[in-house]
DNA sequence: TCCTTTTTGTTGTTATAACAACATACAAAC
DNA sequence: GTTTGTATGTTGTTATAACAACAAAAAGGA
């Protein structure tokens, strides 16, 4: 079987084909498809695979016991999920994790990730540096979301991740990774509110927008 | 001068005292104290060095363009701060770090943090381990901030917080390390708000408070 | 194409939190 | 003890979001 993908994932970073052969050896694999809306893992279940989005894209939720969602994070290609988990052998997962389109996805047995296959094998070491500059950009993501939702209003948080969207892309026009409903979970507000919201911003000459695709106007660019 | 106090600290766990002095040496280290409500880092500072709290405790926050404050994290003694921001150079720090008491800081130098001093030095590779199993840590700690705050009603939110304490403290009489501002910005609701409901969850019967030593009573309990 | 389903926007009503201003309680300093 | 300051609780008003129900638009399939 061939693992050349594996090469361009964050996870592999910096780690020759055959230094990726002997660590997949070394953990047990699995790759598997899923359907569009189908959940990859259920909150509640204990974990021990880190998972690798091969193609399509998922996300991140959590359902309290009100049945409100609210969004986490969201995974593309390349990039890789339960990791926290699999590092924390025990800790029951808090989310769950669903496919937003069809998406394969690769599962890497993380049981002796912590015990060191030979003394100080060099890609091993490779290994949980990746995992530590993922877990960092996780952190970060997550500290964002806090960021976006600190705002008691809606304007204030559709401002607060709208601006740094265009931040991110370089460019005050850009598109965003959610429809309606999941940008609602992501910000934490009601889907309706937050469609009523942005019209009025519209109607205020703050951006202009159609489907995921925004313009900001200058008058945002106040807000920071 | 004597390091032994590290080696109670997470960061340094698994690692003999001489690592520790090999490791102490090869980043630079300094130390430092700090009273109440001062500042230890301001956002916007870039990072080159991961803090620990030897003595006092600080807390993380974050203070957006309208004034807004919101409670990221509380951190004590033994426990590890910005090392976010020193695996990451160039990321500005989004936070504010500040002192809740007057607190003592230690300060390790992470420029080579990512450099292997000798070829497969294995407290520095033990360090990288350590700090793998702190940010995962950390990941979680976001995420129970997230939950707890992604309920709409201001109840909802105290019931998620204060029944994942009772639940940590493994009873239902337990005190919390925030006064009621730092709870409300923890959060993210206003503290007048935050007072109001807590009473009126007391007139109902599902706890009472005193300060900030709570119990709660078993009607809670289905809420979990 | 038409039909069905999904997504997004609109409106009105109601619940809830924010905010402001003040009262009370508690703690610290003198 | 008295004074000063800080923390917490209370009340009333106002702003805002949630919610529900529906309309309109877009997307996908037959």
């Amino acid at each position: 079987m061939d693992f050349q993908f594996l090469s361009d994932t964050i996870l592999f970073r910096e780690i020759p084909s055959d230094g990726i052969q002997s660590l997949l050896a070394c953990f047990g694999t699995e790759r598997k498809t899923f359907p569009k809306n189908s959940m990859i893992f259920h909150a509640g279940s204990p974990i021990h695979f880190i998972g690798i989005v091969l193609s399509g894209s998922i996300h991140i939720e959590h359902n309290d016991l009100w049945g409100n969602t609210s969004i986490l994070d969201r995974i593309g290609p390349g990039n890789v999920f339960a990791e926290i988990y699999a590092c924390m052998p025990g800790e029951p997962l808090m989310v769950d994790v669903v496919a937003d389109e069809p998406s394969e996805i690769f599962f890497l047995n993380t049981s002796r990730l912590f015990q060191v296959c030979t003394p100080s094998c060099p890609h091993h070491q490779q290994l949980i540096r990746n995992l530590l500059s993922i877990t960092v950009q996780k952190n970060l993501n997550l500290s964002r979301r806090i960021f976006h939702t600190s705002s008691k209003t809606i304007r204030g948080r559709l401002l607060s991740y709208l601006s740094f969207q265009a931040l991110q892309h370089g460019s005050s026009t850009f598109s965003i990774p959610f429809d309606r409903q999941q940008l609602a979970d992501y910000l934490s507000v009601d889907r309706s509110a937050l469609s009523h919201e942005l019209s009025k911003m519209q109607k205020d000459g703050l951006l202009t927008y159609r489907k995921n695709k925004f313009i900001l106007k200058d008058k945002v660019h106040r807000f920071h």
